[in-house]
DNA sequence: GTATTATTAGAGTATATACTCTAGGGAGTC
DNA sequence: GACTCCCTAGAGTATATACTCTAATAATAC
């Protein structure tokens, strides 16, 4: 594999676990055992890093939410849409958690994610639509599909932060792609009441699949309260 | 006023105005036209300042959610609550959006963190059932409440945050009071198809006085781009 | 082979950041 | 005046971080 490609390849893992903030281009180069040089010989600076890795994971959302306009949707497309999603979600989870930070210091970034919020959530939109169209749900008006759909999008995007805060051990450690995905449950939790009635108890059935184990998500306790963040008293 | 309140005081405005990551304790004292020896006579380190607004945070919160037991629940309530919370979120905005960063560094602030968030949700969970006693909306079960209030609280607390990424310009600069309550409108958005026929008309005239006034929140171009974070090239 | 270009190492740097340490001022008390 | 206590100034420090520069090596073209 080409360095470059390495180092895009590094900086998002090393991203996802430690996040952003945490992980320097020194720390990027170290895990490569590359030098510091070569890591700036391939990129101009770490908000280029991240720029790219951005843009694959627009790419990949884009695939995903691809929606197909010649034959009506069914409940696997849509079943298809939640999981895909929550993957990529899960693929790139440092973006959403310093996204703020990130678009204040990139203007270029900014447009882009500007622009790439408004593609999902017409995604959204538009297969809300095409699930009235094959009967799943019931139709709604424009402007209430666009505050649902938009609603849709702050879950989503909002789910890993909350379960990254619900856990009460050390916050960086132990999350899984599985427990990520109980966000769908409460994506299809929107969609309840405007099922119709020939498809809710198999859209219902479908929620409980992701339904979380324990009774509350939000209620364990930790007995080891290990290292902060280094304070000096 | 007290120099330890004045620093409280002046964290605080310059963590909303530009991020807890962009203001160092150095800025504080600085701002303050003091020494960053008398700022750490006064705090063991800037993690201590956080905390210590965010009990203020947590206090403001528990206050505005206390929910009156001796009395059903009437529409104006419910839009006291909306509101005050909407209030408590601008006051101390910076706090939702470095909270991971901020609970990875200081386990106390986590697990009290943690213990806020299931007492907010708790008193969203106890206003719906309280609403429904009123009539206002229609009963639901315990498992859907639940469900329907933690759908609740991502949208509330992650509404500002959605709302810097939809502005076009210096993600930093404008963005008002005013705007930030449209976040009413969404969470209105879910309560519509639970409403009572007997208030659904007084629902909807309510929300419709939080609707964004732009057809599109989200689009807006900015002419200028100014200065990103300084990069050397 | 030689010239050219792409890639890499690694030491180094300017700046920032959180925080420390010492000295001392001011106000009250005896 | 001396003692104490609270508060403050301000210079200083250890560490980190993003990034640069030069020189050398590998790859490719001719």
């Amino acid at each position: 594999m080409k360095t470059r490609d390495k180092i895009l390849l590094s900086s998002l893992e090393l991203f996802n676990e430690r996040g952003e903030r945490n992980v320097t281009t020194n720390h990027i180069a170290a895990h490569l055992a590359i030098s510091p040089g070569n890591l700036y010989y391939h990129f101009r600076n770490k908000s280029d890093i991240i720029y790219e890795i951005f843009l694959e994971y627009e790419k990949l959302v884009d695939f995903y939410l691809d929606i197909p306009e010649d034959r009506p949707l069914t409940l696997d497309d849509m079943t298809f849409y939640l999981e895909s999603v929550f993957d990529g979600l899960w693929s790139y989870r440092f973006f959403h958690r310093d996204l703020e930070y990130l678009l204040d210091g990139d203007s270029r970034l900014r447009q882009d994610y500007r622009e790439f919020t408004n593609r999902c959530l017409d995604a959204i939109s538009r297969i809300f639509e095409k699930l009235a169209d094959a009967g799943i749900i019931e139709p709604q008006p424009d402007e209430l599909r666009a505050a649902m759909s938009l609603n849709v999008w702050l879950v989503i995007t909002n789910w890993m932060a909350f379960l990254k805060t619900a856990h009460a051990g050390e916050a960086s450690a132990n999350l899984t792609l599985t427990e990520l995905k109980q966000g769908i449950y409460q994506v299809l939790t929107l969609e309840i009441p405007y099922l119709m009635p020939a498809f809710r108890d198999r859209v219902m059935a479908l929620r409980e699949k992701y339904r979380p184990a324990l009774p509350e998500v939000v209620n364990q306790e930790s007995a080891a309260v290990p290292n902060d963040r280094l304070v000096k008293n």
